[in-house]
DNA sequence: CGAATTTGACCCGCGC
DNA sequence: GCGCGGGTCAAATTCG
């Protein structure tokens, strides 16, 4: 019992202390507690407190400074909450604005994106008409897949994205956001049913290469990723298991249209379309269209979240990572492969004066896009012509894989960088790569003494390969794109091998 | 016999 | 409102 009523007066003491600074900032119970002074007076004052609580009513007190104590810690909540609440506001009216300037250049309806990926060395003549190619310069490219690994292990592989939009004038968002922000923002978007996907790169990104995907489209636009490949079979081997659920005949293109749902997982909402192209029966258009909401394999991670990459890939927020205002080369090389990985920031024209506006253009370009294909063309124009433009699509034509197609057909239009602008061997090896047999003997001239004959020679077998394209191509998606929720599972085998079609495969579907 | 593919029908959005 | 075209469904068929 007498521990009990020290108790009660020690408690009676700290709360007419509380009582005393009630419009100041409580501290925390504890440090009261530790004050010397405070344990001198709960000490001295013991006795009062005794007589006090057992002579008068000494309850109503006790009460009311209960209710003083729940009221302060009810002021400090609010103070708390009010807070909270206001960077909610905050946050959701930014957002707000950003989707006001979405919306408003939804009129363009003809943006038309490319995604290219190609080893050409002349692409002087693109570059110099289109202010809005942005060139990624990587090495090594693996880290999806163990095969790639094995390939490009200590290589000096080089590979190019070059990113086209057709759109010239395009207003600058500007979106500054810290890091808490973005996720306070994620949290606010989810609330607002608006479609945000935030794409972060594994760990070869961990320099702070943050990508953003934030469509803010209606449902039924989703974003896709055409994928222009030579394929001689039915559909190109991305990793991922599909079965085939329909087909048509697309206007505009007599050969059959074949729609693919993943079956990785049921209920995965990934689809995709494969057509050869009309002119060259050789090319495979494969147009993916969602996320993958399951583990992807390793082989499948490429290829198959190139929608939510390739997107990712145009949406990097400059403003987050100022480097993209400084230097898309920085900003895009791939911290991990930094070391080994040579200044490319010369494939870019002005890249330090001129790319701060001419990315950011080109994102809000495409984010405010009502057109979201990209292609990446893994078709290296074997024609070799030299003279073709890169087609800034003209507004007529639709969307469609067909209108797409068609596109491809018409324009030897892959994107050529200024050889000039090439520094030696890893740039050959990315013009084996996507060149083709036909052009090896053609810029073996690239190959300075230093390279590595066997390399090379590995090299140019490997570049003929469609599937390896494919794979490779896949790679650099899946790199800009490792984030996502979806831990990359180990234990499928390569996609280089095998088709991942569910041909005659296990997996159960439902309909 | 189970699973995948084929294929005609159906649905829906869009332009006229 | 109607027709067209893209996309999907689901019964029939084929395949292993």
């Amino acid at each position: 019992m007498e521990n009990n009523k020290s108790e009660n007066d020690e408690m009676e003491i700290d709360l007419s202390l509380k009582l005393d600074s009630r419009e100041e900032e409580i501290e925390p119970l504890n440090e009261e507690n530790q004050s010397s002074e405070l344990v001198n007076a709960k000490t001295q004052g013991k006795d009062q407190e005794l007589s006090k609580a057992e002579t008068s009513g000494s309850s109503k007190t006790e009460e009311l400074s209960l209710l003083q104590t729940e009221m302060n810690k009810m002021k400090e909540e609010n103070k708390f909450l009010r807070k909270a609440v206001e960077q909610t506001m905050k946050d959701y009216y930014d957002l707000q604005a950003k989707f006001a300037i979405i919306h408003q250049n939804n009129h363009d309806k003809d943006h038309r994106n490319f995604l290219s990926l190609s080893g050409n060395d002349d692409t002087t003549e693109g570059l110099t008409r289109s202010p809005k190619i942005l060139d990624i310069k990587n090495r090594s490219l693996s880290q999806t897949s163990q095969e790639l690994d094995d390939i490009m292990d200590g290589d000096q592989l080089g590979l190019s994205l070059t990113l086209v939009s057709s759109n010239s004038s395009i207003t600058t968002n500007k979106l500054v956001e810290s890091t808490e922000l973005e996720e306070r923002k994620e949290k606010i978007k989810e609330d607002n049913a608006a479609i945000t996907t935030q794409i972060q790169n594994k760990g070869n990104l961990q320099g702070g290469l943050t990508s953003h995907v934030t469509t803010a489209s209606p449902p039924n636009r989703k974003a896709r990723v055409s994928v222009r490949a030579r394929c001689e079979s039915a559909t190109m081997n991305d990793g991922c298991q599909w079965r085939k659920y329909g087909q048509k005949i697309a206007k505009g293109n007599p050969c059959p249209r074949a729609y693919y749902r993943c079956t990785v997982a049921p209920g995965c909402p990934v689809r995709k379309q494969v057509q050869r192209c009309l002119e060259d029966m050789s090319i495979l258009i494969t147009t993916y269209e969602g996320t993958h909401n399951h583990p992807l394999p390793v082989g499948a991670t490429a290829m198959a979240s190139t929608t939510s990459a390739a997107a990712s890939f145009m949406l990097v927020d400059s403003s987050i990572n100022p480097l993209l205002n400084g230097n898309i080369n920085q900003a895009v090389n791939f911290p991990n492969y930094h070391n080994n990985a040579p200044n490319y920031s010369h494939h870019i024209p002005n890249s330090s004066s001129s790319s701060s506006p001419y990315f950011s253009n080109l994102r809000n370009n495409i984010l405010n896009s009502s057109d979201p294909n990209i292609l990446l063309d893994l078709t290296k124009n074997i024609s070799n012509d030299h003279h073709h433009q890169f087609p800034f699509v003209s507004s007529s034509s639709n969307s469609s894989a067909t209108a797409t197609a068609n596109h491809l057909s018409q324009y030897s239009w892959m994107p050529k960088l200024p050889s000039n602008n090439y520094d030696g061997n890893s740039n050959t090896i990315v013009n084996n790569l996507f060149t083709g047999p036909k052009l090896q003997g053609d810029h073996h001239h690239h190959q300075n003494g230093s390279s590595n004959p066997i390399l090379a020679e590995n090299m140019s077998a490997i570049a003929t390969d469609p599937k390896f394209r494919v794979a490779v191509a896949a790679a650099i998606s899946s790199l800009i794109n490792k984030d996502q929720s979806h831990p990359i599972s180990t234990t499928m085998p390569s996609s280089l091998g095998d088709h991942g079609e569910s041909n005659g495969g296990s997996v159960r579907h439902s309909q």
